[in-house]
RNA sequence: GGGGCCGUCGUUCAGCCAGGUUAGGACGCCAGAUUGUCAAUCUGGAAGUCGCGGGUUCAAAUCCCGUCGGCCCCG
């Protein structure tokens, strides 16, 4: 199981610090996972993900129980010893994956029919397999099966989904209970505050080790996202973890901490250093553009991961452009240590009770964040109703 | 001296033989997208006096003549 205990809470805002235990080992919070879907952050072996000092990695149920398979994981020793990954290991339940990706799926209070993505092989996903699932990979913290509604939904469609999350919560629950493994709930409710808070209190009641918020940054407004965290949030006990799924940009990160979530996961960082978007404190770089191919100097001068110590611009954008797979591996490396650097940063300022502080002086070095609303809004430039909030959302 | 091949966006090639809408592709360039990763890419945009000059034709990158440049073969 796991413990969780708040160590310092930000005079001004929700911010808090705090230590995560599992099994695994003891993170610092707030702590972001990098996404392993399939038992690996692409590009990046697991001692190297370690080394970077990451504790925790997403793996997903949805993934390994169609290939290849969650009883092969389990008689290889479950996820930890089948991938050589010694952290901790949270595992989705799949229920994003089958909104956004499974076609011919049918979704009943029972659970969730669909066929494979890969091979079109019929299957059934219930709470109680879900969990089965994750109990063989030997998952620390453990997701509950909720139903994901795409964005934009109808509030029926939002309602029902919350009334199905809680129920299937329920079952997740009556399976799991008196096991090793940690369990989350995930609030749902699309952008309706009212639901938000309603499937907040159904969670509570059943009672989980933490508690997650699902079905964001799926393309809505940037301001509706902060606000349906500041509704759940506002529901969710003080003493569990909390788990912004899926999310997102470091500004993201920036804003979900100031409002109190404890966790992240996104794909963000690895993917998008594989299509050659890098994070540094400044904003964003973008290695293909031709004005880095002469630059002798790293990705960001005041970084201090191995990628900025050896390479140059002019390299990784030779790597890029040539399909490198050294150049997927770099960029990876570099923007995986710019997201633990800047978990790392937050937690000092919460420490140091000036989380306000720093989240002024992180939009300031923003050159890209300029044309954003929530930039706007902070800083006081520019036109605060102009849309921040990025376009669709699929993948999963 | 004789003959042949090739010159088309930054690069590299289609198109020419059987002339006909805004001359295409690839790479490169520029911009955008990507948020609980099936996968990775995807979407736009800019860019060409068709080596040059004549001719034929309603119409020429395309056919004809000349010319310049590059390459090759035979003497």
């Amino acid at each position: 199981m796991i413990a969780f205990s708040v160590v310092q809470h930000d005079p001004q805002c929700a911010a808090r610090s705090a230590v995560l235990a599992t099994p695994h080992g003891t993170i610092d919070t707030p702590a972001f996972m990098p996404v392993g879907t399939l038992g690996t952050v692409k590009g990046i072996a697991p001692d190297e993900l370690q080394g970077l000092g990451f504790g925790l990695m997403l793996s997903n149920a949805y993934h390994l129980y169609l290939r290849p398979g969650h009883q092969l994981i389990q008689e290889q020793g479950g996820l930890h010893q089948f991938t050589g990954w010694k952290g901790s290991i949270v595992t989705d339940s799949g229920g994003f994956q089958l909104v956004s990706l499974a076609n011919l799926r049918e979704i009943t209070d029972d659970g969730i029919s669909f066929r494979s993505h890969l091979d079109g092989s019929a299957h059934h996903l219930t709470p109680e397999l879900c969990m089965e699932i994750q109990m063989a990979l030997g998952s620390d913290i453990m997701m509950a099966l909720d139903e994901c509604q795409p964005h934009p939904c109808s509030k029926e469609q939002a309602q029902a989904s919350v009334v199905r999350t809680t129920k299937w919560a329920n079952r997740c629950v009556l399976v799991s209970r008196g096991r090793q493994h940690a369990l989350f709930g995930i609030v749902q409710g699309a952008l309706d505050a009212d639901l938000r808070r309603q499937s907040a209190r159904d969670l509570v009641e059943i009672g989980f080790d933490g508690y997650a918020i699902g079905g964001l940054s799926l393309g809505e407004e940037k301001r509706a996202l902060l606000a349906m965290i500041e509704v759940s949030v506002a529901e969710l006990p003080p003493s569990h973890p909390r788990y912004l799924m899926g999310v997102g940009l470091p500004e993201d990160l920036v804003e979900g901490v100031m409002r109190g979530m404890d966790m992240f996961d996104c794909v963000i960082p690895s993917r998008h250093g594989r299509t050659g978007w890098l994070f540094t404190t400044q904003g964003r770089v973008l290695i293909k553009h031709a004005q880095h191919a002469k630059d002798e100097s790293p990705i960001d001068a005041q970084c201090g991961c191995p990628v900025c110590q050896k390479y140059s611009r002019a390299y990784l954008r030779h790597l890029y452009l040539s399909n490198e797979m050294l150049g997927v591996r770099l960029n990876t490396i570099h923007n995986l240590w710019y997201y633990r650097e800047l978990m790392a940063t937050m937690r000092s300022a919460i420490q140091a009770g000036a989380f306000l502080a720093f989240r002024q002086r992180f939009y300031e070095q923003r050159r890209d964040c300029a044309k954003s609303a929530l930039h706007a809004e902070l800083v006081g430039v520019g036109d605060p109703t102009v849309a921040g909030g990025s376009k669709k959302g699929k993948d999963g």
